[in-house]
DNA sequence: TAATCTGAGTCTTTATTAAAGACTCAGGTG
DNA sequence: CACCTGAGTCTTTAATAAAGACTCAGATTA
C-alpha cells in the first residue's frame, strides 16, 4: 500500500484463451508439474526415484507424467538393468529441453529473490562441451539489461 | 516409449529444500498465481477486473493476492477515480517485475510450442524509451544459443 | 515349475482445496 | 438517509490431492 498507480500500461485486455502464455501455464504452470520437470532435468528420470525426492503421491505422479507425456514434453523409454527387467524411464523431448531457459530463469530469480545467503547447490545450463550458458536480457540494440527498473511489460499485436 | 537412456547427467540429488528453483516453483509455480502475474503484468491491478478477466473465484483470488503481497511480489496502493471513493490496486514491486524475464521466456516457449499458427497477441518487453527486449541463451564465450540439443542442465556446488 | 521380489503403476478412502454464489462493509452519491 | 459499488468474507458443494493398500509383469531363486 505505498506508490501511486505508475505508468499502467493501459490494461489491454488479452482473453486468455488467445494468449500463447496463458496456454503454457495451463501446460506448465502447475506446481508438481514443474517440480517433475525439475527433477527430470536433475537426471532423475524414473518414477520411483522422481517419487521419493519429491514424496509424491503415486497417483499424482502418474497423472502429472502421463500429461507431460501426452503433451509431448516427456516422452518414455525403455531401460534395461543387468539382470533385471526392461523398465521404463522417462526423458525430455526436444519440446521438453526447450523449457529449459524458462527453468534456469525461474531458478536465477529464486537464488536473487529468495534464500538470504544460502546458495549451495544450482542447476545451471552447459553446452555438451562445457561452455556455461546462461539466459540474459537483451536489448533490441544489442545491449545487455541488467536490472528492471527501466523495462515494462506491453502487449502488441 | 523411443530413445536410449542418452548421457544421463547422473543425477545429482538436489534435496528440494536447499534448492532455488524448488523455492520459487513454491512461491509462484501455481497456475492461477501466474495467470494474476500475467494479469497485472498486462495492466490489469483490480480486484474485480483480474477476476472478470480470468474467471477466477473472489476467494481464490483474495488468497493469492495475499500471498503475493506477503511474498513481497506485489504491493497495494491507493487510487482514487473521480467522484469515487479510494480504492485499492495491486502493482509489482521491484522483486515482482524481477520475473518478467520468467513470465517473457515462458511466454516465447508458448509461442513456439504450442498453438499451431494462431500467434495474434503476444506479451513483450520493451524499455520506456521503447526498445524491445528480448532474454537470449548465451554462452560463455558470447554466443548466442539457438537450438538447444546441445544444451544439458548440470547442478554445480 | 512354483514362490518371491521389485518397479511401476491403479484403486479406495479420507482430507484439502477450489468453485459458486450469497452476504458484508466502507465510503461516496443523489 | 437510502442506495450503489468495489473489494472482499462466508458457506456449501464439487473437484483434487494425500495416504496407503492392492496389482501386475517379468526376472530370480529354490
Amino acid at each position: 500500500m505505498k506508490k501511486p498507480p505508475e505508468i499502467s500500461t493501459s490494461h489491454t485486455r488479452v482473453p486468455a484463451s488467445e494468449c500463447s502464455l496463458a496456454k503454457a501455464i495451463r501446460v506448465v504452470g502447475d506446481m508438481w508439474t514443474l517440480l517433475i520437470l525439475r527433477e527430470i532435468i536433475c537426471g532423475a528420470e524414473r518414477f520411483d526415484q522422481i517419487r521419493e525426492d519429491l514424496g509424491i503421491t503415486r497417483s499424482v505422479l502418474s497423472n502429472r507424467l502421463a500429461r507431460l507425456v501426452q503433451e509431448g514434453i516427456l516422452e518414455r523409454y525403455q531401460y534395461r538393468d543387468s539382470g533385471q527387467r526392461a523398465r521404463k524411464g522417462y526423458t525430455l523431448t526436444e519440446k521438453g529441453r526447450a523449457l529449459l531457459p524458462v527453468v534456469i530463469t525461474l531458478r536465477e530469480w529464486g537464488g536473487q529473490h529468495l534464500e538470504p545467503g544460502n546458495t549451495s547447490l544450482r542447476l545451471q545450463l552447459q553446452t555438451t562441451d562445457g561452455l556455461r550458458v546462461e539466459t540474459k536480457l537483451i536489448r533490441e540494440d544489442g545491449l545487455e539489461v541488467s536490472d528492471m527498473s527501466g523495462v515494462v511489460a506491453t502487449v502488441k499485436e
